[in-house]
DNA sequence: GTACATATATGGTAACACCACATATGGAGT
DNA sequence: ACTCCATATGTGGTGTTACCATATATGTAC
């Protein structure tokens, strides 16, 4: 079942995605993840925060540490210039390959 | 850039999908992908083999060598029962996949 | 006789989600 | 007090799989 090849590739627009508009945390976005697709896709923290360190790497996000009273730290993430630029060029690459896939597998536009 | 990663494991839902109907060969498969899907996705033979032989391993398709006079020899590939069962089951996976996809990335349904 | 399309095949590499496990804090239940 | 769960971050090792480079073999066109 390729289910969980599928997620390969996909975490990264989903993460640039879920921080577009607010910064958020690694296990914020995990839950998002997994409440917004409705259980269909879920990220395990071996798979979520690699990532994330990746796209800081990269410069497409920008982590930064919050320390609050009663509470563990959390580092929150938002989007950089160049990670705009990247979400927008994703968003285009997936739909154009969803297109494909839809229309080789005989989907029916979903 | 993910669209590497994106055709893992969709490459099993293109094949199954396109000897549905009709038995086709390894190269044939690697032609109709590209051409279909207007060159967004191109699967490459060190991929697209092995493919077949793992799916053929699997029970989901059956492939048979087909010799004709003044041609290379082909390995045609049909569709088993149970792939036939698995096709199905990969179809829905695909489309839960692509709308969950769409509506955390926000892509306006495409 | 060279180039290209057709057709199948494989050893090695890189990417990345996952497993299992680990650390740390706070609240709810008994 | 103690257990359990949710929150929150972190990592060494593994498995899967698309790709690179390269190989073999046939037919057609220039």
């Amino acid at each position: 079942m390729p289910e969980r090849e599928w997620k390969k590739g996909s975490a990264e627009l989903l993460i640039l995605s879920l921080i577009e508009h607010e910064q958020r945390h690694g296990y914020e976005l995990g839950k998002l993840i997994e409440s917004r697709s409705k259980g269909v896709l879920r990220f395990h923290v071996a798979s979520l925060y690699p990532l994330l360190y990746r796209l800081e790497k990269r410069g497409w996000i920008d982590g930064r540490w919050v320390e609050k009273a009663g509470q563990r730290r959390r580092r929150y993430y938002r989007l950089t210039a160049e990670g705009k630029k990247v979400l927008a060029a994703q968003r285009k690459t997936w739909t154009a390959f969803a297109e494909a896939i839809n229309r080789i597998a005989g989907v029916q536009h979903a």
